[in-house]
DNA sequence: AGGAATTTGTGCGTATGTATG
DNA sequence: TCATACATACGCACAAATTCC
């Protein structure tokens, strides 16, 4: 709740408050009132800048912090918009994503963005419990409910194993389908490693977010019904679209 | 996890691929590969511009985007350090704040900030399964390992069955024995649900963080062995600090 | 204790590239 | 084809926090 009109735009200069940070506050206090709604375009860099009597670049500073928080969302060549999103997401020890999106009404769908086959890290090695210097499969994939992104990640699967793989999934839209075709009839989510942090400009773009959205990053194991890993994930939820629900 | 990718050692000007984003994959591969190690300082700003043939800018551009993608943190005055690992926290139907971290050879300790009394929210009672305008017990409490902040929360609980809880917790610095003198022997968590956001900045001062850091949000459920719930907890988690593990 | 040096943070001015409509 | 609007990059200057001497 700021002022009225348009008259309360002045920065106050050298008080210890930096300029681009009094103009995000000023924006967020406009869209959080409604003089700014959902889905409206913002006046352009240039306009703002000199509504806040600033250059363009302190402008697109606070812009940059606006999309970080979610708040709006830039796109060349047509001009800056405030966001509106909000989407549920539950997660549990025994996660499908199908049958936890199609469960909740929505439809879900999902695309592999990209497959190759590499000698795996020192790390996913460990991991997924293999020999230093192992070949595995590398899944790049993002899933969605009802068109809107959720989760983008990368998955690491033991490579004579699951050889083929992508185009099973490719075929079946389905981890869990595709999984049956390799005598995988049940797997589990043995561990998930939960962080949160900024996302890069090129994950936000993935996920069709914002840049600089906060997101939350799970690194989960699966293993088969022997106890065996067989994928080790990383994916990214964007935390205002998303909340996690472990147990129950 | 991140790869055995080979970043091109030169910056290609004009080629479609940014120039900030290739210095961000130079470092990350730098960093990914143990050149520079965690807790390492990097070259101070003016010179990776030199080294990069860029302007200052382009490379704040750079380590802004790995700041992002929690690979580095800038100090002023000290320079830019690759980030340390984080504390692995589990989260499971038997979260005990104190055996998890005395088991990870560190040193727990809790403070009680605050405790009282008040009608409970409209949400707070129904997921407590209270009557509308029951009273509760609130708590608030810091826990630290090492003595650096780890989490801080804000407890409620039923509040006829565990008067006088917030002495015997400063007591004990204990919630489970805390919990034993009002007959509750065991207890577990039944469910939690975990969001992420910008700390404010009185919680990034409690919590010891820089402002704007990003915090986990958990609300946990805790239940009696009869399954009452007893005790519903808001915790904020330094997402820099902690990794939260869930299973196994 | 205190000032200088170091290093990141903020802001302005300018120029050019790229995507949209 | 053209104007609009965001994206990238360079150069300069000063502020603020920390460290060094």
């Amino acid at each position: 709740m700021t002022g009225e009109g348009q008259a309360a735009r002045t920065i106050a200069r050298g008080g210890g408050h930096a300029v681009w940070r009094q103009i995000v506050e000023h924006l967020a206090a406009d869209i959080d009132a409604g003089r700014l709604q959902p889905g409206a375009r913002l006046p352009n860099e240039m306009a703002l800048a000199e509504t806040f009597s600033v250059n363009r670049h302190t402008v697109r500073r606070a812009l940059a912090e606006l999309a970080a928080k979610g708040l709006v969302r830039a796109s060349i060549g047509r001009g800056t918009f405030v966001e509106l999103p909000r989407l549920a997401y539950p997660i549990g020890p025994r996660t499908r994503f199908t049958e936890i999106v199609e469960s909740g009404g929505r439809e879900a769908s999902g695309e592999l963005i990209s497959s190759d086959s590499l000698v795996a890290s020192a790390e996913v090695a460990r991991r997924l419990n293999l020999p230093e210097g192992a070949s595995v499969l590398r899944l790049v994939t993002r899933r969605s409910a009802d068109g809107v992104p959720v989760a983008y990640g990368t998955s690491f699967l033991p490579l004579p194993r699951f050889a083929g793989l992508a185009e099973r999934w490719a075929e079946y839209r389905s981890i869990t389908k595709a999984f049956a075709d390799f005598g995988v009839a049940d797997y589990s989510r043995a561990e998930t490693r939960i962080t949160a942090r900024e996302a890069a400009a090129d994950e936000a773009a993935e996920l069709d977010l914002a840049a600089r959205c906060i997101v939350m990053v799970l690194e989960s194991l699966n293993v088969d019904s022997a106890g065996v890993p067989i994928q080790l994930t990383r994916s990214l939820f964007a935390a205002d679209r998303v909340e996690l629900v472990v147990g129950r």
